[in-house]
RNA sequence: GGGCACGUAGUCUAGCUAGGACAAGGCGACGGCCUCCUAAGCCGUAUGUCAAGGGUUCGAAUCCCUUCGUGCCCGCCA
């Protein structure tokens, strides 16, 4: 794991330098050393803590410490201010950083030795209707952070937790039987999901305006519980005064509407190992258990008929009887609630799981508090990691399915796909209609994952066609066109070098700096995943392939006259290549050979 | 009422977890670069009380406190 990495190889070696000193100097000190913003040197040392403890002024104590290190020939010394500055031998540092890249190519990821099992729970969106870009965030960033996860090494499974069970869902299924579909606008799109979600839509609005029907489609959701509990799923959930639905119904028109958004996530990389229905911990038994355990707790209180865990002793702030902080975990007719089967659900997957991580919205920060502290009551040891991710709104505000005042995903992909189609035609008239369209297709998808995972999840987004669709700039098809760039140079140049180049002949410090900046590939992957803060790596590739156009500018590869340095600057393009492939596959964003 | 987030140039963001040298990019604006490996690129110019105030520190965008603004949440809904 990131054996010989010339970045952490050479900054323990200067820190081991350093110690040597400051051991007469100031042995109780741990020195500050850190990367230092500015261009122009490798590494620093930060001598105002050792000034104060010496009290002596920081810039002597940095020449001292200069003038006493031994000389290296990894690096060269300079003291500056209150900093002594360590620039690494530009040549031997390139040439080891080369090394390494080329040595580890096929395995630059991998940071853990024993793989651990995590589970990252994503998307798990009502299955009534299309996915909307108000929640766009949640399978890239669950998607981004399985591969991330799946490239350092881990064994790693992503699941979608179906809400099989709730009032969304049940006001679908009402809809779907209860309603002519000749009375409903034709669908936007030939897909399950939009066609289905107009039943969903028209229901919601009878709902509002007729009682009784909020009335059957509680009955409903009671007398399905009841089924699947008692494994009845043949049995007649409905009343006598509406269309006739069977508990199997519901699980069917849930896995219909699915069907669609699986298509959606699949148009965007996003590919869900597992779903795991909410019916099925009710039917096994696994909620009962649940609710067992948490009866026993000395936490557990009743009212009414129902059941819940008082947490006004664990939850701070205001103890306003209207706001009061209680798990309830059954209702007093005895059935459970949402809370709970996630509950099970959670229980379960920690079981399997070293690791569980759960992508979820804003608005369930504190739901997934209280979730978390049920666990520790039923005395688990292990708490889910949450990931939150603010929503993206329009400008004129919140997205809302149930209002129609939104911007579904599958129409913005599409408008993405069609926006890179003009951008292709623009530019090559030499290529055929399949060429197009697959171009198309990877640079649309890119711009619009990369657009998501960019920012860090916490901070909100508004989504603007402008923005969202802009393929300049800080951008996937910036990184793409460095990527086409340097394929379309191996290429030419006869392919990638059979052999290591002698990297010897490097000379120009773009050549340089890109190697520096493509030898961290493995700790931004690692600060990725073990920070779980994927928005880095978009930032890290932009860097990578704005390294590589200055590169591009400076260094003319095919005309290179030199053979030797020819074949060197090819394996360069051969290093970047891959590292960017690598980092934007992290990203599930596809890197053309050619755009 | 309370809890939890967020606030960085016209605009969008990085940097904040682990405080360090003049706050880094993108978009937009303006001006340049295709007889040379893909101009989705490159070069240059202009733009900032890092929301405000206080504190800790040799040093604060970063840590602490207060205030203001915005969003989210506080159901026997999911």
């Amino acid at each position: 794991m990131n054996q010989g990495h010339p970045g952490i190889l050479y900054s323990q070696a200067f820190r081991k330098a350093v110690l040597n000193v400051l051991s007469s100097l100031a042995p109780e000190i741990e020195p500050v050393i850190e990367v230092p913003r500015f261009e122009g040197a490798d590494l620093c040392l930060v001598c105002f803590p050792i000034a104060k403890v010496l009290r002596r002024p920081p810039k002597e104590i940095a020449s001292e410490i200069g003038t006493m290190m031994e000389d290296d020939p990894r690096w060269k010394l300079e003291a500056a201010g209150g900093y002594l500055n360590c620039s690494y031998d530009p040549v031997r540092y390139a040439t080891d950083c080369a090394h390494y890249l080329w040595s580890n190519l096929h395995d630059l990821g991998s940071i853990v030795d024993r793989p651990r099992k995590v589970i990252i729970e994503h998307t798990s969106a009502n299955p009534n209707g299309p996915f909307h870009v108000g929640r766009a965030r949640n399978p890239i960033i669950g998607d981004t952070l399985t591969r991330m996860f799946r490239a350092a090494g881990y064994e790693v499974g992503s699941q979608y937790w179906v809400n099989d069970m709730g009032k969304q869902v049940m006001i679908l299924v009402w809809g779907i039987h209860n309603i002519d579909p000749a009375l409903l606008p034709p669908p936007e799109r030939d897909k399950a999901d939009h066609r289905l979600v107009s039943f969903y839509q028209e229901a919601n609005r009878r709902m509002e305006a007729d009682p009784s029907v909020e009335l059957e489609i509680n009955s409903m959701l009671l007398h399905y519980e009841r089924a699947v509990q008692e494994g009845g799923r043949d049995r007649v959930i409905s009343g006598e005064g509406s269309a006739k639905v069977k508990a199997s119904d519901v699980r069917d028109a849930c896995e219909s509407v699915l069907e669609g958004m699986k298509g959606s996530l699949a148009d965007l990389n996003v590919f869900m190992d597992s779903f795991v229905y909410e019916s099925a911990v009710v039917e096994d038994g696994k909620v009962r258990t649940v609710i067992e355990g948490l009866k026993r707790s000395s936490l557990c209180r009743k009212e009414g008929g129902a059941y819940y865990l008082d947490l006004s002793g664990i939850l701070s702030g205001g103890d306003d009887d209207r706001f009061r902080k209680r798990f309830v975990f059954t209702r007093s007719d005895g059935t459970a609630l949402y809370t709970t089967r996630d509950l099970a659900y959670h229980l379960w997957k920690l079981n399997i799981a070293d690791v569980a991580i759960n992508v979820l919205g804003e608005d369930h920060r504190y739901q997934s508090r209280m979730l978390g502290l049920a666990l520790e009551e039923l005395g688990s040891e292990k708490v889910p990691e949450a990931l939150f991710y603010s929503f993206v709104s329009l400008p004129e505000g919140k997205m809302s399915t149930r209002r129609n005042k939104v911007v579904f995903l599958d129409d913005l992909l599409e408008e993405a796909i069609s926006r890179a189609r003009t951008e292709v035609l623009k530019r090559r008239s030499d290529l055929s209609g399949e060429e197009v369209d697959e171009i198309s297709r990877k640079v649309g998808v890119g711009a619009l994952r990369f657009n998501m995972i960019r920012v860090q999840p916490e901070k909100p987004i508004t989504f603007r066609w402008e923005d969202a669709l802009n393929f300049e700039g800080a951008s996937a098809p910036f990184i793409q066109y460095s990527h086409a760039r340097a394929c379309s140079i191996i290429r030419k140049g006869g392919g990638p070098p059979p052999d290591e180049p002698d990297w010897g002949s490097i000379v120009e410090a773009s050549e340089r700096e890109l190697l520096k900046r493509l030898v961290g590939y493995p700790l931004v992957l690692k600060e990725c995943v073990s920070g779980r803060r994927p928005h880095l790596m978009a930032g890290f590739l932009v860097d990578c392939a704005s390294s590589f156009n200055d590169f591009y500018r400076d260094c003319p590869v095919l005309l290179e006259g030199d053979a030797p340095r020819r074949r060197m600057r090819i394996g360069l393009c051969t290093l970047a290549r891959d590292v960017i492939s690598d980092g934007l596959h992290c990203l599930g964003i596809e890197a053309p050979q050619s755009m």
